[in-house]
DNA sequence: GCAAAAGTGTTAGGTATACACCCATGC
DNA sequence: GCATGGGTGTATACCTAACACTTTTGC
């Protein structure tokens, strides 16, 4: 590889980063979005948190320190997507944006609160601003995937969970109806989670078994679904 | 999100793609590598073809350009990696990278000749430069997964094919050895491949059917492995 | 005729699926 | 006592895995 010291005009692009979040609740999977008011081009539509990479950062460095200025976000689970370079994604200038993705727990969307950025319900999504549409359904495309054959849905719960939440997670992200025996049965066989011995409270039914993930990191599987 | 136009300060990074490339000859899985010296840090190693992305072309616009440019391969199946961005992946000077895997038929490997780009098996791999260690272990980790679910091993093969070539892919990739009968069978049930109705020529033992693939494109599979 | 790879079915074990009722709790 | 979701087992169909011999060709 010939590669010669960057000239000047070789370092024309801007890098940045923008992060699809995650979150369900309610059986209802939302996306953390901002409003972006950048008229002419994206005036008063949503768009994914984000913004440039400095000089002392990695990408991974630049997507934490931005959810956490802006969006008041931290210690989240993140993983990389896609790099989106297509010339005229933004419109206003050449910027070359690495794509991540993230999952909060359902607490950090209920009490979350903050500013222009809000979560909204997947089923309200209209058009994004800049490529985020693409965005958007690259980054749906992968958490389906990695769903099936990692640990992933873990970032999803609370640290504690019942087995119907869990289906539940897998259900509404896959939208497919689960059987609960067959659900329970395979999640089981696997020895990922583990009982905590504790039970649900302030429920107004027979209260459900709690259950944690015994690993904090994303494991793989053999196919879940 | 609030993105300020960039200014000049923050264009710092060179931004530059390289792909590993995989081609399958004589039952061993190989990588395109040219000879990288760039004393003091990297000095004779191998590393993998790639260079900077210009103003008017994306990541993808780039890697096709200097693989042509640089190693005379085009129209090769591409597909976009992992972007890599530590601050000192080149201990030269700052350039994230976007990673590119590509493969190639066995005639590639096999005619191949350019310059100081040769196809280095597998086995033979000691040191890279820059962080190409790292980007070949999730170049094959990627590799391999892809393999299962999808049709990629399509462009590992020459247009027509025979059914033990095709098994062959998956046990050098895979370091497994699979049962030939059953290969065939879920192979054939799959419904992604065809008998052109030729046979193979110029062998001493018994001539073995040519198939292709249905379709050109690559193709989400169940497991395959 | 012999060396080399092609081609071909069956069986057994395991996995996935479909399915329905009783249980514990709050009100 | 009733409404709500929690929790559990079995039977069947399907799929996977293991396994060996005959065929065709070149030399």
């Amino acid at each position: 590889m010939t590669m010669k010291k960057a000239p000047e005009e070789l370092r024309f692009a801007a890098m940045a980063v923008d992060a699809v979040i995650f979150g369900i609740v309610d059986k209802k999977l939302h996306v953390l979005v901002q409003n972006v008011n950048r008229p002419p081009h994206y005036a008063n539509m949503p768009g994914f948190p984000g913004g440039l990479i400095e000089k002392t950062e990695t990408a991974e460095d630049a997507v934490e320190r931005h959810l956490t200025d802006k969006v008041h976000l931290s210690g989240i689970h993140l993983e990389q997507l896609y790099t989106f370079s297509d010339i005229d994604r933004d419109r206003r200038n050449r910027v070359i944006s690495v794509g991540y993705i993230g999952c909060v727990t359902p607490e950090v969307v209920t009490q979350y609160s903050f500013d222009d950025a809000h979560w909204l319900p997947v089923s309200k999504i209209k058009k994004f601003a800049y490529d985020h549409d693409e965005m958007y359904q690259m980054a749906l495309a992968r958490l389906r995937g990695k769903l099936s054959y990692t640990t992933i849905a873990q970032f999803l719960l609370s640290k504690e969970f019942t087995l119907t939440q869990l289906q539940e997670v897998y259900e509404v992200i896959l939208k497919t109806e689960l059987d609960k025996r067959n659900f329970r049965k395979k999640i089981l066989a696997l020895d990922i989670i583990k009982e905590t011995g504790r039970m649900q409270e302030g429920v107004k039914n027979r209260p459900a078994a709690l259950y944690a993930f015994k690993s904090k990191s994303i494991k793989e599987l053999p196919p879940i679904v």
